[in-house]
DNA sequence: AAGCTCGACTAAACCGGTTTAGTCCCGCCG
DNA sequence: CGGCGGGACTAAACCGGTTTAGTCGAGCTT
């Protein structure tokens, strides 16, 4: 009898001490039957059901989680891990976005976001390990996708539930959530074209990476259609850095032969790149025009403001959290295409100078 | 018997099989002394002890966290509630960074990061009685303290363990993890004291939020200790938006009356009051210098780069991670101060033009 | 030699749910 | 009237650990 203390009416009352068994003890009932009864299940007359959810609701009674976790394995925790280096992460608004928007629909869910960073290579899938052999989430969300990916195969080969971000270019058993972000180059390339660019220039983001190389793919099909050819596209590992570098690599040729127009994989390496002209005292748009990447709430009050291609990151991690949820429900969720980005025009884009 | 089963020596072995009775039964022991042996507690001859290890290693055995979670009630998951709305999450590049440093010691010491986001007001009590109630988590981190927070009473009553970044105004049993940001500040003023500035203005966070309101206390104490007064402080929610709002306002007015230095609470409004500027005409840093706040991976690329005061916020988060999980492990530890942050002299700050 | 303590170890309870195997009783059918 | 089917409900096993109460025997004390 560990309940006999010292405080007899403490207000402060241990939370969560009521559990079935007082349920079943004050409706008079088995445990069992209060297990039935709250699950919904056949087997319990209504009178009796009612009763005893009557009771738990009068004893404040919720389920322990621990409990249930043990007897029905499952964690009631779905992971995201990051596959990126923690200084990229910290960079890219595009993740808080669509945490935000994975955190929403879980947390209605009763589900929690566990977050996992980890630097691709080796570590990665020990993470997934212990995340999995602990059973520490019932399901991840995979992202950043990249070429022959192996990680779908590892989550499938754990026993894990996972969505990817995209389609990935292997077998897999899973649900996909992608957005036709090649769409987004294209428009960003006919805009300009519109505008009477011919020499375009891509940072692209790296080609390992299946976004990265998606988008450059969709830039050079862009540019070809236009009846452009020689595209030059540099490879870049995202980063502002490598942003700005990239640019001044195709700024450094003699005018003639420089691109009046950069398209970006990104919003940072464009502002990055945006930077690198007004020092080199190239304006912007009158002589360069320059496209980002996920409309980044900076992207707005920069100046020259930032003509960007926008992603809804928020909706994407949505509907992402939404069809993993219905996985592990048992569905099979159908792939989900997102509604294509659209190219959000700012002032950094104008008639070509030529 | 439930081992015998179809798959005789499938590779893909079905994971965790082996529970604590396999190990005991290996060994010949029962299962309470295999569970003495691995918690490495007393009663337990070095032989048994070594027996009972090497077994468990053969059979590949890892506990079960969902089986220990019950027995002793933990939850090996700690949290950090955002209580922010999801846009400004989004927006600010220092929660990434933080989740970075916050998540590298979790894993190591086999805890996992649950995230909630959430929108302060009402909704975050239940947020945190949800953590709470179902122990989802065996502590958190608070953050963004706001004056008068009510959050660490909060937290205390519902038997969490805790950390604050940065020490509430209000009484608190936890640990505070601080960084001396106002330090930050009066660096920054000086700077541009010495640049001969007089009229420096600073646009600051919401003074509901404690570092907010820290950061602008401590500006208008850099400037009546340099001997200037009427300090002009606008008040902003930290988005770039309202950064871009504030810049406008104060600089709006004749030219003689227009603050020379302004120095932003963060490098996101820097970012958009460069902008402002800029679209205005007014040169930067020839007739404004600016400083920004968090020294942002863009602050090194946009131009004129940003002057910017520096905090590690990887570090941050690593420290408050270690102070959380000491305290947890029953240690009462102590409040911990950070390095000071350093200003990042760059572009955006010159002479006075005055 | 009886009495004690102490270390090594076992059996069983326990955490709080879920689930299975029965029990009991009622009504229906042949 | 006996047998059967089935709904309502109970008792107990179970998930896989931890922890308590207790057994057993060796060694020490007086």
């Amino acid at each position: 009898m560990p309940i006999a203390d010292a405080r007899a009416d403490d207000d402060a009352v241990a939370p969560s001490r009521v559990t079935i068994a007082d349920v079943a003890a004050r409706a008079g009932v088995s445990k069992g039957l209060v297990s039935f009864a709250l699950n919904g299940r056949a087997g319990v007359s209504t009178e009796t059901r009612d009763r005893i959810l009557a009771c738990a609701d009068e004893l404040g009674w919720t389920p322990s989680l621990r409990a249930r976790s043990l007897s029905i394995d499952r964690s009631f925790a779905l992971g995201l891990v990051i596959g990126r280096s923690p200084d990229v992460i910290a960079a890219d608004p595009f993740f808080h976005a669509f945490i935000a928007g994975v955190e929403s629909e879980f947390s209605t869910a009763g589900q929690v976001l566990v977050l996992a960073a980890v630097t691709p290579g080796r570590q990665e899938a020990v993470t997934y390990r212990g995340l999995a052999s602990d059973r520490r989430v019932d399901g991840v969300i995979l992202s950043d996708l990249r070429a022959g990916d192996e990680r779908p195969a590892l989550v499938a080969e754990l026993g894990l539930a996972a969505v990817t971000l995209g389609r990935p270019d292997t077998d897999t058993p899973f649900p996909a959530v992608t957005i036709d972000d090649g769409a987004g180059i294209r428009t960003a390339v006919e805009h300009l074209v519109e505008l009477g660019h011919r020499r375009i220039a891509h940072v692209a983001g790296p080609a390992t990476m299946l976004h990265g190389h998606r988008r450059a793919e969709a830039f050079r099909a862009a540019m070809a259609d236009a009846g452009l050819d020689g595209a030059s596209v540099i490879e870049t590992d995202f980063s502002a850095n490598a942003g700005a570098e990239a640019t001044r690599r195709l700024l450094d040729v003699s005018t003639g032969r420089r691109p009046t127009a950069i398209v970006y994989s990104n919003d940072h390496m464009a502002l990055a790149g945006l930077a690198v002209a007004g020092r080199a005292g190239i304006p912007v748009p009158a002589d360069l025009s320059i496209t980002g990447f996920d409309n980044t709430e900076l992207a707005e009050y920069v100046f020259p403001s930032l003509t960007s291609v926008a992603t809804d990151a928020a909706a994407w991690g949505a509907v992402a959290a939404r069809t993993l949820l219905a996985s592990i429900a048992g569905e099979e969720p159908d792939d989900v295409e997102l509604d294509p980005p659209r190219l959000v025009v700012r002032e950094s884009t104008a008639v070509s100078p030529n």
